[in-house]
RNA sequence: GGGCUCGUAGUCUAGUGGUUAUGAUACCGCCCUUACAAGGCGGUGGUCACCGGUUCAAAUCCGGUCGGGCCCA
């Protein structure tokens, strides 16, 4: 083999950058004339994995496809560096603490490992081809991104969309934030079961069981259910909680399952959503044990400074040496979890940042319907998530590193001061110039220390990538977003919630989601099964064409498990499409190429300009519909089987043998377009061997890149069927002496002295030149028959 | 627990009512053929998960069962 796959590669990646081939210009005209893409901006988490080499060529394929249809295509690149993963990237990478360091530092840290990081990304997703345009990355921690949030969280405030309130809110007590219910994952857990008596007073008792006895100390009720006969009698009756001796009512309520524990279930503020549920419905008391920074506090008693994790343990030892647990089952039990770090969630009380959107549900739902989702059924996972939502989206973070929100609060009057629109973006946690209150001209303010939810600005990816640019009213909403279906509650919902309420419209025409990557055996990939696959690995043993080949034989929404079969594929239709290439320039020699215009005589060329018009229709409707994967499953059988084995085979034969300038010059000149279009249906796909194929080949027109060619226009005027017919009956005929070769242990070149064959004569007889030359064939003679049937004459 | 989704040769996959079920890969056989042995040609291999229903006709539509995956509680 004389192609040097990373080379090749290598040379034509540098190519395009010095050449601009994929430069977007805009150039006013109609919104119609532009394709405008939203793409996914990857975290800041080291490497790209193959989830990502999966995904990031699906829009690639789509990006050069509209290019070559000509559509100005808006491809932006970015990076989603801010927020808790960016914090935790820097703080594994560079060993370093955001609570043990000053602010400044710590922001200035985050910024260089996230600088350092993209730097490295850039490369290897240029490495796999994207025609993104990598020059100008958004990156939502960027100057611009945190005007662009700060501006619509002052729309927010504008149009009564967000709210400060002391309620409860969801926390993660190791990451000490407020997090949302987007951030919340299901974890089921081993926990022990813990069974109480509570005294009732008046006499008797009440068993309680429950999964949390740390938090007896903030009981606040017991509850029934009011189907339950065991304890008709007890509703409105009080009892002693065990240890901290305070009463409580008795309650009843349907939430109540009579089957679990005992029936009887305390209600604390807060051990979980039904807790918070109840205590509102009730006006339960508030008796919160848990600090924001995750620890126990006074009212707990014994259990103060303890994490909530050490309270339980010792509170068990505790009631046991008080003979106050009756017993203790071991069961599995779903906790609910903070998605990024695992830990199980608490609720407290505290004041946060919120966006009302629970009374827009319903234009949500309306909003998501008049999107695209690819495949359909996505959609139903969307409204599901919508119609679920039970919290306004709190988007305040007690984290460090994210876009701040530009506010303080007066100590004089309580006014809060908004920073003006145009002295965005500010943070006020390191501002030093002092402010006066808007209200009362005090200058004693406090800066809010929150900053946003990373999704907060995400959430805006629209904005992020066009404003900058000067081109949001020209080009939003867009045409189409690209991701995964694991954040279709988060980024897809977030990016319609933001359109919604800022702009009032849908944000894409388009939702493309992808499916996930497993093992060959279909499980998830991680480092502690050691079944992780590297993109690098792939590029470096198949060529990035090859991994691009393995990403397209999916369908929208799809997962796939990585094979190596796909890889070994997509390499050989690279060294295949390079070995045409050659024969065809070969065949050439001296000839002249006519123009691809010329009128066919010859029923070779009929039948192949048919065939390959059929293909085109084929691919371009799967493309456009943005099957890929079936599009490129039709140019595979078309370039492969009728191309290469059947075409380019006889054209051989008669180049060799005829003495007929006029045929050969329309043969090669048919070889030449036919091979050009080819290559423009393939260069989606695989855009390194289709440019290196290209510039191998003297093309009658050619452009700088095979990139820059117009997709081919499909031509009534190339289509024979007769010939088509004709030439399918001839190739069945060939298989038929390809069979016979076989079974005499012949090879396919080796000369057979006469062959008789029968079958439909007339077509036989035309076409005997191209059999006899095909075959090696010395004489043939021909009988008419129904059935094809040939054997040697030997 | 709810929702969505998938189940077709060893493996992956096409196929939304109509001959003998598509192709790849693997395997076997033949051929070094002057573009390509990382190739060509030929072949073996399938109760289309299971049960029932609709229909002249079901891999395909409907219901149920079993099994996998994902999302949400």
């Amino acid at each position: 083999m004389d192609l040097n796959i990373p080379e090749m590669e290598a040379k034509w990646r540098e190519f395009w950058d010095n050449n601009d081939i994929y430069k977007f210009n805009y150039h006013g005209g109609d919104r119609s004339e532009y394709f405008v893409i939203d793409t996914p901006p990857p975290t800041i988490s080291g490497k790209m994995h193959m989830g990502h080499a999966f995904s990031y060529p699906h829009q690639d394929f789509i990006a050069r496809y509209k290019r070559m249809k000509g559509f100005g295509v808006f491809y932006p690149w970015g990076f989603d560096d801010n927020g808790l993963p960016t914090e935790r990237y820097a703080e594994k990478t560079l060993g370093i603490k955001a609570e043990r360091m000053p602010l400044e530092e710590f922001i200035e840290a985050c910024k260089e490992a996230s600088d350092k990081s993209e730097e490295e990304l850039l490369k290897t997703w240029s490495d796999i081809g994207m025609s993104a345009d990598f020059r100008h990355p958004y990156r939502t921690v960027s100057e611009e991104s945190r005007t662009i949030s700060q501006k619509m969280f002052i729309d927010l405030l504008k149009k009564d969309r967000a709210y400060r309130e002391e309620a409860p809110t969801i926390k993660c007590p190791v990451c000490h934030t407020a997090i949302s219910q987007i951030e919340m994952r299901d974890v089921v857990q081993n926990t022990d079961f813990v069974y109480l008596d509570f005294a009732i007073n008046g006499g008797g008792s009440v068993p309680v069981a429950t999964t949390r006895p740390e938090l007896i100390g903030a009981c606040v009720a017991v509850c029934v259910s009011p189907d339950d006969d065991r304890y008709r009698g007890l509703v409105g009756k009080t009892a002693k909680v065990p240890l901290y001796g305070h009463e409580v009512k008795i309650i009843e309520d349907e939430y109540v399952d009579p089957e679990k524990g005992t029936g009887a279930e305390m209600i604390c503020t807060f051990g979980d959503q039904n807790d918070l549920e109840l205590w509102k419905k009730y006006s339960l008391d508030l008796r919160n044990l848990i600090e924001d920074n995750g620890k126990m506090n006074a009212l707990s008693g014994p259990l103060e400074g303890k994490t909530v994790q050490e309270a339980r343990s010792v509170i068990k030892k505790l009631l046991k040496s008080e003979g106050l647990i009756s017993r203790t089952e071991r069961i599995k039990h779903s906790v609910n979890t903070h998605e990024r770090c695992g830990t199980p969630i608490e609720i407290g009380i505290s004041k946060q940042w919120f966006l009302r959107y629970l009374d827009l549900k319903d234009d949500f739902l309306k909003n998501g319907a008049s999107v695209d989702w690819l495949p359909p059924y996505m959609k139903t996972r969307y409204d599901n998530w919508v119609l679920g939502l039970k919290w306004d989206w709190c988007i305040s973070r007690q984290r460090f590193y994210g876009v701040p929100f530009p506010l303080w609060y007066c100590d004089n009057c309580g006014e809060t001061v908004v920073a003006d629109e145009n002295e965005l973006p500010v943070d006020p946690r390191l501002e030093m110039a002092a402010r006066k209150c808007k209200n009362c001209g005090s200058d004693d303010l406090t800066p809010e220390t929150d900053i946003m939810d990373t999704w907060a600005t995400s959430s805006l990816s629209p904005r992020l990538a066009l404003m900058p640019l000067g081109l949001l009213d020209e080009l939003y909403p867009m045409d189409i977003r690209f991701q995964g279906h694991d954040i279709i509650s988060f980024w897809a919902f977030t990016t319609i919630v933001r359109s919604r309420i800022h702009d009032d419209l849908v944000p894409w025409k388009t939702i493309f989601i992808s499916g996930n990557v497993y093992d060959p055996f279909g499980a998830k990939m991680s480092k502690s099964k050691g079944n992780v696959v590297e993109p690098r690995t792939v590029i470096d043993e198949y060529g990035a064409d090859a991994l691009r080949f393995w990403a397209s034989t999916t369908i929208p929404g799809e997962d796939i498990k990585i094979k190596e079969q796909d890889f070994v594929r997509g390499r050989r239709t690279v060294i295949k499409i390079y070995n045409a290439a050659k024969l065809i320039l070969m065949l050439k020699g001296d000839t002249d190429i006519g123009d691809e215009t010329l009128e066919l005589k010859s029923s070779l060329n009929r039948w192949i300009t048919t065939k390959f018009e059929r293909t085109l229709m084929e691919v371009t409707s799967e493309y456009e519909k943005f099957n890929v994967s079936r599009g490129r499953a039709s140019l595979d059988n078309f370039f492969w089987n009728t191309f290469c084995d059947n075409y380019l085979e006889m054209i051989k034969g008669v180049l060799s043998s005829s003495e007929d300038e006029d045929l050969k010059k329309e043969i090669l000149t048919v070889a030449f377009s036919t091979f050009r279009k080819t290559l423009c249906l393939y260069a989606p796909v695989m855009p390194f061997i289709t440019e290196e194929a290209y510039h191998m080949v003297p093309f009658s027109r050619m452009k700088k890149s095979v990139h820059l060619e117009s997709w081919p226009e499909f031509s009534d005027d190339r289509m024979f069927p007769e010939d088509e017919k004709e030439m399918e009956y001839v190739i069945e005929v060939i298989g038929k002496i390809r069979s016979l070769k076989t079974s005499m242990k012949l090879s396919m070149g080796a000369k057979l002295d006469s062959l008789n064959i029968s079958g439909r004569s007339s077509t036989l007889m035309s076409f005997q030149e191209v059999i006899k030359s095909l075959m090696k064939i010395e004489n043939i003679s021909i009988s008419e028959s129904d059935e094809i049937n040939v054997e040697s004459g030997e």
